[in-house]
RNA sequence: CGGGGUGUAGCGUAGUCCGGUUAGCGCGCCUGCUUUGGGAGCAGGAAGCCGCAGGUUCGAAUCCUGCCACCCCGACCA
């Protein structure tokens, strides 16, 4: 391809809407250009990565006996109401105004549940793997960050239908594995976490992570690898508090400016570990005291699956009142105002004695509080968010590092969900139905691509690497304005790589050659080859790695040869 | 949805507080000549409903009202 006739526009300043790597470089490359909020048009130099990315899938998917659908956007609203999601989803599902009936697929499962319901009728029938790779709408409250969060997206979804938990066991491993594989031959450097399967339901599920100061998920990692968790779901080892000697009774003090367990510590000298924080959520309608160790935050999806619902939210200022009988800050598990209220607490305050809390009484606490003795705790549970430098499974184990970072895939064992409330039934062995148990998993095209941006770039611009490279090799010819020589060695070198099947671009724009080169090293190419008056008079062109930026001299009969060689070490 | 910010030529921006030349600059674009190993030089040129609508005023990019769009933080996020 000659860059004289290609549709690359490039620019030499930062868009000011862009403000994270990989969206500013994805919009000076020419690859990318942003049509509304959260909508993106891909250029041709983007698209052909996009190309890259859905090959690698089709490969990997088709690798674990996947079967290729191409599923409609437009879909019946039936069907979701008829599990539930149009309520479930709300407003980020977009409707379709001017024919009643129809919204924007958001996602896919119930219509594989459909289709499924319609044809599989036998356990003979399972099990199966149907995947996409296809276009999603949802109306993101907030789209950001470029293509990492758009209104519109490219998703490859895939969904297995089996007749047993251990074939869908089966089904999920067959796509952790191959999920590993699509990613490590993109490029990326990844993890994966165990997750919060949220509002999809189901039992299981692990997300594929590329850690990202500008992701945002929030994930704990071991620092030798060991573990790796959402914030969500993650857990640490923290010392066990020792119970203090003696069986002091509690015992009411004045403490009028302490409005934080930070005050108490510094004011009243007591240790984060025996100060019992309060925290007051109105759950399903009813006021419920959560105790929490010292300055440790509450985590609400912990809270969603001890309490079994995410219908919760944090208690006004009145409501505070008028359950504990004080405001924040002096509440606590003794002498509740309303003596129905459910207390809850965390695990790591099981057993402890010697606590301060407040006694629901302006500028009061009390002292010597055991939980045990003293208090009436419903339940414990593992509510807190892990910190950083915490460690994992003991006093020797290795320290978490708390990271942020960009989901690109996940997969999840639905179970039954949709296929019950799909009737999407099959006959076993004995002629008994059973729902048919499904498995979903995503992977977001467009984020591979940003990602792979974010980890792979420099001052200059994008470094691209074989697998995911729009072109194989960029020719910069020299003065091709008015050397004859220079134009006709890259014509010839142009005709003599594609021939051996490499993509190229060779810029033969009458441009001087520092514009060609800024333009080569933005574009990213793995490799460049610069052809001069200069070295041709001595039968050589220059080769130049982007990833490592080194250049050198080589024969021109060789060219290939050197091309293919940095090619392969990039 | 809450908070903050920004809308001026394809891109980046000055001017807006304090109303008053023909709305300025850099990049890019077009023409010509020169130049060609890291975003060239000279000369000439095209391109702006100053986000939209209304209002105030002799006069509005500038002041007022409403709306819209985009970005950031938060909420939300299968």
């Amino acid at each position: 391809m000659r860059y004289s006739t290609t549709f690359i526009p490039t620019l030499k300043e930062v868009p000011s809407e862009a403000q994270i790597p990989s969206h500013q470089l994805m919009i000076r490359a020419g690859m990318a250009r942003s049509l509304a909020s959260g909508v993106y048009s891909f250029l041709p130099l983007g698209y052909a990565v996009v190309k890259k990315v859905m090959q690698i899938l089709r490969e990997e998917m088709d690798a674990i006996g996947g079967q290729e659908f191409h599923l409609p956007a437009l879909n019946p609203i039936e069907i979701w109401e008829q599990t539930g999601r149009v309520a479930e989803m709300d407003d980020v599902l977009f409707h379709i105004k001017n024919r009643e009936g129809l919204v924007l697929a958001p996602t896919h499962e119930e219509i594989i549940a459909y289709h499924a319901r319609q044809h599989i009728k036998s356990y003979k029938d399972l099990p199966q793997i149907w995947y996409q790779i296809q276009t999603k709408f949802r109306n993101e409250p907030r789209p950001r960050s470029g293509v990492l969060r758009g209104r519109q997206f490219v998703m490859k979804d895939s969904y297995t239908l089996d007749a047993t938990p251990e074939g869908l066991d089966a089904g999920y491993e067959k796509h952790r594995l191959a999920y590993e594989r699509i990613f490590t031959r993109c490029g990326l450097n990844f993890f994966s976490v165990g997750a919060s399967s949220g509002a999809m339901g189901g039992s299981g599920s692990q997300e594929f992570m590329v850690e990202s100061d500008h992701g945002e998920d929030t994930c704990a990692l071991a620092e030798d690898n060991s573990y790796a968790a959402n914030i969500e779901v993650a857990t640490s080892w923290t010392p066990p508090i020792e119970r203090v000697p003696g069986d002091d009774a509690i015992e009411k003090f004045a403490t009028p400016a302490a409005k934080t367990i930070n005050d108490l510590i510094e004011k009243h000298g007591i240790p984060e570990e025996r100060c019992a924080k309060s925290v007051v959520y109105i759950a399903g309608g009813e006021p419920l005291l959560i105790l929490m160790c010292g300055n440790d935050e509450l985590n609400e999806e912990k809270l969603a699956r001890a309490l079994d619902t995410t219908q919760f939210r944090p208690a006004e200022e009145n409501e505070l009142l008028a359950n504990t009988g004080a405001h924040g800050g002096s509440i606590g598990p003794i002498g509740l105002k309303n003596p129905k209220m459910r207390v809850i607490a965390d695990l790591r305050l099981k057993g402890v004695n010697g606590l301060v809390s407040g006694a629901n009484e302006d500028g009061q606490h009390y002292r010597n509080i055991d939980l045990e003795r003293d208090a009436t705790i419903e339940s414990w549970h593992d509510l807190r968010v892990v910190r950083e430098g915490e460690r994992v499974g003991g006093p020797d184990g290795p320290r978490l590092r708390v990271v942020r970072a960009i989901e690109i895939g996940h997969i999840f064992k639905l179970g039954t969900k949709y296929s019950k409330a799909l009737n999407a039934v099959f006959l076993d062995e004995n002629g008994r139905e059973h729902p048919i148990i499904m498995g979903s998993y995503g992977i977001g095209v467009e984020r591979i691509v940003a990602c792979f941006i974010e980890q792979n770039h420099d001052e200059l611009g994008i470094r691209w690497n074989a697998a995911l490279t729009p072109y194989d090799v960029q020719i910069v010819g020299m003065n091709t304005k008015k050397s004859e020589t220079v134009r006709a060695a890259c014509e010839e070198l142009e005709a003599e790589l594609q021939a051996a099947g490499l993509k190229v671009l060779y810029d033969d724009r009458p441009a001087s050659p520092g514009v060609k080169f800024k333009d080569a090293d933005l574009l990213g190419f793995p490799v460049q080859l610069v052809v001069g008056d200069k070295n041709l008079d001595n039968g050589q062109v220059e080769v130049k790695s982007r990833k490592t930026g080194e250049r050198e001299l080589t024969a021109r009969e060789n060219a290939l040869e050197a091309v293919r060689k940095l090619l392969a070490a990039s």
